[in-house]
DNA sequence: AAATATTTTTAAGCTTGTCTAAAAATAATT
DNA sequence: AATTATTTTTAGACAAGCTTAAAAATATTT
């Protein structure tokens, strides 16, 4: 298998990121704007990108991962999130500080390291924002889970994970010591501004807005 | 202080590396020897960091680290060091085996990460090869130790570290079980090609050659 | 001290990954 | 369908870090 340059890892990782989202292929300028580069840089490098097989491209019509591009990008998901294991269960850093680092971690390359970290952190199937980790084969845990605005009045749940990952939102929740395992429970709708008011843990009560309560993934208990 | 980049980094820590050994300024060849480059590259790279105030330069008169450099130079010692012993330590990876990963993660840069993993692994004084881990402030743990070919017949000593660091010196020393708080005593010496006949862990009586000798480090017990 | 060998530097150029500005293609509007 | 707006590509250029070949400086021998 090629070695990917950090650049080139990057760009895959962006892709399928995209892809995930859009069901479509990934255009120039949706990559720009991820990679926090020009639009001319992007063209250049998928460009080259395609020679090696890691994408499918067509000029004007955006790219594709090819089946090596897509085991690349699925390698560096795990590597991420195992690292963000790592960071949190070992190191006790917050959920909200890790990402960062995990960017960097993610591009080491050695697999016998990955597979020991892997052993050691106990074979996680999900990281510490709820994401799923692909297993040695690229597999991902499927699970159920929905928004907890979804939810109905005094149906109990537990946090599963966050839609949203962003650090103001992390740290937000954090703050409220809402976390993966937090019980939730909707007490109150107000129709106005659709904002909750919810029962955490079964202790304390918090108000919280709809935009909130959309990024919570729960499932019922 | 300046964020120097991944290949400014290793010039800065093979210098220190080589300055450790000879007391007088780094060549541009032996600095192109150890980084496997040209010394036209060297030379290029170096007046660069020069005008970045990280070494101090003078026209074949090779380089020193300056301030700046050696402090920068300390922290990836660092930063590589605790990682082995994570490796070692956590990861169970043999001692021959984690250089490599470890000159990958000593580049990554957050603070925050070294002073946790430095609390999550005890504040380790040494490295899994018994070289001495640079604290927060960058001073070394100096201790007495003497090459094991130095100490008399029927000496008790113990391990405490290896002087050559080559894969295969370190294999050689895991398949006879010989690891750093190993218990040695010489038995004998013979005349003619100064090998030794030693005394492992009160236990196994093997030969070594003098070379080996020279290479592990001891303490009196 | 002169000749030879070695080391270091200069010069010119290459690759990777980026940029800006302008041209071309596609999409959206009227 | 024609015009306008947006997206994408091309063209030319640049910094970092490397290369080889040749020139200059230093070190070593005789």
């Amino acid at each position: 298998m090629y070695q990917a340059t950090t650049a080139e890892e990057n760009y895959l990782k962006a892709i399928f990121k995209i892809a995930e989202k859009e069901k479509k292929s990934v255009s120039t300028n949706s990559l720009a704007r991820a990679l926090q580069t020009s639009p001319a840089s992007i063209t250049d490098m998928i460009k080259k990108m395609a020679d090696k097989n890691l994408l499918n491209y067509e000029k004007y019509k955006g790219v594709t991962l090819t089946i090596d591009g897509n085991k690349i990008a699925t390698e560096l998901i795990r590597r991420h999130r195992l690292w963000e294991v790592f960071l949190v269960e070992k190191l006790r850093f917050a959920w909200h500080q890790v990402h960062e680092i995990a960017e960097e971690l993610e591009h080491i390359g050695s697999p016998e390291l990955i597979t020991r970290l892997d052993a050691f952190l106990d074979y996680p199937k999900f990281d510490p924002h709820g994401d799923p980790i692909p297993n040695a084969e690229g597999r991902f845990t499927i699970r159920t889970q929905l928004p907890l605005g979804d939810l109905g009045k005094n149906i109990e749940s537990v946090l599963l994970g966050v839609k949203e990952h962003s650090t103001p939102f992390l740290e937000y929740l954090h703050d409220l010591n809402i976390k993966i395992g937090t019980n939730i429970l909707i007490k109150e709708r107000t129709e106005y501004d659709h904002s909750l008011s919810i029962l955490v843990d079964k202790k304390r009560e918090i108000s919280i807005s709809q935009q909130v309560a959309q990024n919570l993934l729960v499932k019922r208990v």
